[in-house]
RNA sequence: GAGAAUAUAGCUCAGUCGGUAGAGCAUCUGCCUUUUAAGCAGAGGGUCGAAGGUUCGAGUCCUUCUAUUCUCACCA
């Protein structure tokens, strides 16, 4: 690297700016190839990143990397002269250059960019990990490739020079966030931006990151969720409102959770939870075939479709299915035994409903790979969504499972204040017997709905895991460009 | 939070029974005007994750620590 110093210096002694201000680029290394014709010379002009170099005495070629591709150039002495062939001799892969020129056809047939003017634009000095590669019967055979998981993740900058694949995941990603977007915005609904720091967190069982407001002397939350903010738009007026919203979570680590991660929100007025698994189906299939151009994905080993309708089963029926036992009536102590037939070990603290859903996670949810609508969830463990229309002691809820994980939420919002009064008060008692996920009471929240709310039907999608359905990939790491990690 | 594994050159990795550190690529010097894992000839490059210990002697054995990876737990 001390070279590469030094180098810095002689360049700038003998007059090249190793830092010049711009260069004028007119097509990129993929265009180039798509529009060529050997029958015509085209001018180009193109900067990159030496990627590859094969310097020979008085003619050289490299591959120089942009945004959208690779390509080869083709350089000459007696053409871009003296001067500057002696500065591409000093040169490193990894230093960004811009060249004109026009496109030509080699020998060998790859088609590249005979250079006419060369300048250096940005010296690199510290050497990058370009692995070599080499086409073997059409196969790319990458020699030595940089793949320390723990340096691609600290040094992503890197990483995505690097790993062509990697810089496809997060173009994706973005395809898919401006897919959605789209798609909202097409219905009419409103794209808002609600508060990140929260002096009371709420919409979300989970434990919060806690910050400090220095002159209001008082603390505050980053959000966990932005449900009851979007619900007071609701209130005000709005009849669908979305945001995509990055959520905080003071929870572990692992390749399903970040604690920082990005959910969309969705509240639509007038509308129930049967309704949005509709509304899911068309976003999930139109959204993979946006950007995938397919419906498939493979995803955790297996093959999923995301081709509508989606499997609708009540989380009753799930049970029923999978385990063999019918939970419908049984009381806590039934339930209890049932759970311990099967060899799940509960906490004596936890009630009817958290004992479903723990059978209900344990057995059933990492069996069902196709997308599933797991419906009608007791209502013990969704304070916020609205008592079924015909199934005391359940809700009008679904979660959307694909290859055995979660990633959507949905329910028919509560909008009775006076209940929602009632189960907030009853979080709070789990939360004065030490159950630190339990939700608080919002008075503001509270005051909100006594006003009176629409009929309204919420969603939620974990973007992250989404992102990682349909680019296949198989750690939330690989779908955040700057994943937590402990300090070097 | 628990367990397992890993940490050696810029990158990817070897390193046998404990005896002064190895390869390929990258880098440097020279030659080379259609190469593409360019080639040929030569050269440099290391506090072996950190700190202790055992030993005449430690990359190698022991202890502690740190980080990462994987699995499990937690995360409705």
């Amino acid at each position: 690297m001390q070279r590469r110093y030094d180098e810095r210096l002689h360049l700038m002694e003998s007059g090249v700016n190793p830092y010049p201000c711009q260069f004028d680029v007119t097509t990129f290394s993929t265009d180039i190839i798509e529009a060529f014709r050997d029958e015509e010379q085209t001018p180009v002009s193109v900067a990159g990143r030496i990627m590859t170099i094969r310097k020979m005495g008085k003619a050289s070629f490299f591959h120089m990397q942009d945004s959208k591709g690779r390509i080869q150039i083709y350089l000459k002495k007696d053409e871009v002269g003296d001067a500057a062939y002696s500065t591409f001799k000093l040169l490193d892969i990894g230093d960004i250059v811009g060249v004109e020129g026009y496109s030509f056809r080699t020998k060998t047939g790859e088609i590249s960019v005979h250079a006419l003017h060369f300048e250096l634009l940005s010296k690199s000095l510290r050497p990058i990990p370009v692995a070599k590669e080499k086409e073997v019967e059409g196969q790319k055979v990458v020699y030595d490739a940089f793949s320390d998981k723990e340096l691609r993740y600290r040094q992503r900058y890197v990483d995505l020079i690097v790993n062509p694949e990697v810089r496809d995941t997060f173009i994706k990603r973005s395809a898919i966030v401006t897919f959605m977007r789209g798609f909202f915005t097409g219905k009419g609904w409103l794209e808002v931006e609600t508060p990140i720091l929260q002096p009371i967190y709420g919409g979300a069982a989970a434990r919060p990151f806690t910050t400090h407001h220095n002159a209001l002397d008082m603390q505050l939350y980053l959000r966990i969720a932005n449900e009851l903010y979007l619900k007071r738009l609701i209130v005000g007026g709005f009849d669908g409102v979305f945001e995509f919203a990055k959520d905080f979570r003071n929870e572990g680590i692992d390749r399903f959770h970040n604690p920082e991660f990005t959910q969309v929100e969705l509240y639509v007025a007038y509308k129930d939870y049967n309704w949005m698994m509709e509304l899911v189906e068309e976003l999930l299939y139109r959204t993979a075939l946006g950007v995938n151009g397919t419906h498939t994905t493979s995803f955790l080993g297996n093959e999923i479709s995301l081709e509508p309708p989606f499997r609708r089963l009540t989380i009753v029926d799930a049970i029923k299915d999978y385990c063999n036992i019918d939970v419908s009536g049984k009381n806590e102590s039934e339930l209890r035994s049932a759970a311990k037939d099967l060899g799940l070990e509960l906490d004596p603290k936890i009630g009817a409903g958290k004992i479903i859903d723990e059978i209900f996670g344990e057995f059933v949810e990492p069996k069902l790979i196709q997308p599933t609508f797991i419906t009608d969830y007791p209502t013990e463990m969704s304070p916020l969504a609205k008592e079924h229309r015909s199934k005391p002691g359940f809700v009008e809820r679904f979660e959307l499972i694909a290859g055995g994980k979660e990633l959507c939420n949905s329910f028919s919002e509560l909008n009775d204040p006076v209940i929602q009064r009632e189960r907030l008060e009853a979080q709070a008692k789990l939360r004065l017997r030490g159950d630190e996920e339990a939700m608080v009471v919002d008075e503001d929240f509270l005051r909100a709905l006594e006003y009176g709310m629409p009929p309204c039907a919420g969603l939620g999608i974990g973007i992250d895991r989404m992102v990682m359905l349909i680019t296949g990939q198989e750690s939330i790491r690989d779908v955040i460009f700057f994943p937590h990690l402990k300090p070097e």
